[in-house]
DNA sequence: CCTTACCGAACGCACGTTCGATCGAAGAAA
DNA sequence: TTTCTTCGATCGAACGTGCGTTCGGTAAGG
């Protein structure tokens, strides 16, 4: 039997320095499914899904190439685990955050600084997710579809929120709005790094003070 | 001799049903390298760089797998030869557009839709921009890079004029707010159908409208 | 003694690229 | 005008490599 679609969250609290290194193979069965885990996202991340070759997923993860396999049915599986479970961790931690809050517009900041607080201690994850969208067939690309979907529509009932609330006449058309959204959040894994562009919650503050209010509206923005 | 980079706007012209048959292989070398260079675009949009095989490029351009060598050094010579061309178009149709436009709001305006119409117009290229970003090595990379460098520069003096003019004391970041203009932009490629999501004209107005004035200031959206 | 965990070696295929040859037109030589 | 030569354009066939995947086996633990 190989992988199926539990466990969320793997890359949970790791240090930016704790590379994956071929030692901490130990573990139970999860735990190792994991690791290598971590590792094809990192190289995918880096490399792309197609460059990203099985060969130098095993060498990255620390197994041989044929023991992937006792752990997962194809490259397009490891795609898909890393797909699934981080759009379901993402959804998850979205919904959590956004409980109890009833301002649209809080609502709204709530979403993004959680999608860019996710994006910031998950980047390789994330950047598979935008990127690789397209890599995926069959059953596991409409599965992976789904579960975007079912954030887009998350995205989407707050916007219309905003609309009916704060602006109940003017002129924008929702999807167009929460697809430029989108855009701006899903376009984060091209410029934004952590480490020396701002905190995750100034980042998100002004992407979500720009959608609200635009660059000459009342300014809320900044940290 | 194989290409060099002159020729702009190789998708000029053609109807949305004249797909690329195998019969117009006649004409000048620059115009069957050009007929070449809008098949492996199409084939790259569809199927990503790595996916689309010199193979099926020959096979759609209407040519031997041989044949291709005979215009192109090598497959990443294509890519970079379509970036190099649509980035290069882009850039002067943007600055061409932009000529005599004096407020910085207005020079935005321009600026979104000149991007949008352009968009709508070469999407396949577009797109092979947009998603190939990293895909090219070396030389072509950095040439490729420093176009869209320009691109940027000429987006964020807007961004900055827009901040001095109009709000000289708000917080926000002109970076960040150029990062997240691109987003919109080249995210464009995920969603936006020309042939059923409306007009090219008025998605750009609604973008313009959102970056200006967000979702709940002034609305001048729409269309 | 069966199952789990793992590996070295191989298989078959598709890829980017190259090589040698052909064919037709343009230009030089007769 | 005819013949000879060159050269750009094109192709079929092959080369070498790297890919995803599979197979048969081994060693440990219950």
């Amino acid at each position: 039997m190989s992988a199926d679609r539990s466990e969320h969250s793997f890359e949970g609290a790791k240090g930016p320095a704790a590379v994956a290194r071929s030692s901490d193979i130990r573990g139970s069965y999860d735990e190792r499914l994991n690791h290598i885990l971590v590792a094809a996202t990192d190289l995918i991340a880096r490399m792309g899904y197609e460059r990203a070759s099985m060969r130098e997923v095993a060498k990255a993860a620390g197994v041989s190439l044929a023991g992937l396999y006792h752990y997962f049915d194809s490259k397009e599986n490891i795609l898909f685990l890393i797909q699934f479970r981080t759009f379901g961790s993402l959804l998850n931690l979205s919904r959590e955050k956004l409980h109890g809050v009833t301002d649209p517009a809080e609502q709204l900041r709530v979403m993004v600084r959680a999608h860019v607080s996710y994006f910031a201690a998950n980047m390789a994850a994330l950047k598979a997710c935008s990127h690789e969208l397209d890599s995926l067939t069959g059953q596991s690309y409409e599965e992976a579809r789904q579960l975007r979907r079912e954030y887009y529509e998350l995205t989407r009932a707050i916007v219309n929120r905003l609309f009916e609330t704060h602006a109940p006449n003017n002129k924008l058309d929702a999807h167009v709005a929460t697809m430029s959204l989108f855009g701006m959040l899903n376009w984060l894994y091209r410029w934004y790094d952590p480490q020396e562009g701002g905190s995750p919650t100034s980042i998100a503050n002004q992407i979500a003070s720009q959608f609200l209010y635009g660059l000459l509206g009342e300014s809320k923005g900044g940290d």
